[in-house]
DNA sequence: TCTTTATAGTTCTAAAAACGAACTGTCAAT
DNA sequence: ATTGACAGTTCGTTTTTAGAACTATAAAGA
């Protein structure tokens, strides 16, 4: 499968992975919610090789995840900084954070803390329903096809050719 | 940067991109919770060269992510099921669909509805504080080192030189 | 019985992606 | 005139992934 083609997916899932699902998309982002906007800080902070970053940083510009913005002129600087659509990438990442904070931790607990301003005190991300309010989880929750389904709701494998013709000659 | 390093790292977030964070995997683990559980269904589902599914699913079980369970003796045949670390990624799966269905629909819309059967309705998963209930935001909420936390909290460059000296001598 | 099919992999080569290091270019400061 | 900060680009090597074929076990079918 090329990555491209995830874009063109029937699936919002598959979509979004095109866009920030791998890995070094993924930290990059995570120094953009810790406030990096410059190529420098990216690369220093990640390790990442500087043909990467260039690269991964004009792909999620183009998706519009990043915009560039001068910060200087002579000679040219810019700072990439989070749209509102890269913005709304908050929850997959506090939801990342948090299932590392639930099994990935070491004995000595959480690298990080969470304060939310408006209560003032350290949280936990509770993902819920927003037409109830109640926690959600996997099972209570049943999937059905939407305007945008096509008449498969999955990847399709492409078109395997079946294995036929096994006999037909030779 | 060694991939597996990244489960070393001070980072919640590093640590789960070291678990979950390429794209087959993400995949994989979203035709898990559509109750896909042996090889061939995820192959054919994914497209995906049984080459880096056996891999993927490996990993995943030895990242106690799924757990392979046999369903007959005879040939000897296994099924892929998540386990309750494994279900606790859902609402990683959620925002990620969610983000896909807000930024990135065509023109006929999301492919796939959820309902919540709890209240019956069709919904969209929401972030909330686990304190104070309010849905969160990037903006509201503020980091700080937690028990877990080594004197840097995002990953380190490689020890950089740092270039210094610069007036010290010479 | 011999062949095909289903299932779950493994092995192999070629292609693509990532790594790592060096290089380019602009400007400020020394 | 040289060095350093910054933001990349280029290039050769290594690692990963793709793609196809092959192995193995057992049931079903001709």
């Amino acid at each position: 499968m090329r990555w491209d083609a995830l874009e063109e997916e029937p699936c919002s899932m598959a979509r979004t992975i095109g866009v920030i699902g791998d890995r070094w998309t993924l930290l990059i982002l995570r120094e953009c919610f810790l406030r990096t906007r410059r190529f420098e800080g990216f690369q220093s902070a990640l390790g990442i090789t500087r043909h990467l970053l260039a690269e991964r940083l004009k792909k999620l510009v183009r998706q519009g995840v990043l915009r560039r913005i001068p910060y200087q002129e002579a000679p040219k600087r810019h700072e990439y900084i989070l749209t509102q659509k890269g913005l709304d990438l908050y929850p997959i990442m506090m939801a990342i954070v948090h299932w590392g904070d639930t099994h990935m931790v070491d004995t000595r607990g959480r690298p990080l803390l969470h304060e939310h301003r408006k209560c003032g005190k350290n949280f936990d991300p509770v993902m819920v329903c927003s037409e109830c309010g109640e926690p959600l989880s996997a099972k209570e929750v049943h999937t059905h096809p939407g305007p945008g389904a096509r008449s498969t709701p999955a990847i399709q494998a492409p078109e395997k050719p079946k294995a036929r013709a096994r006999r037909s000659a030779a």
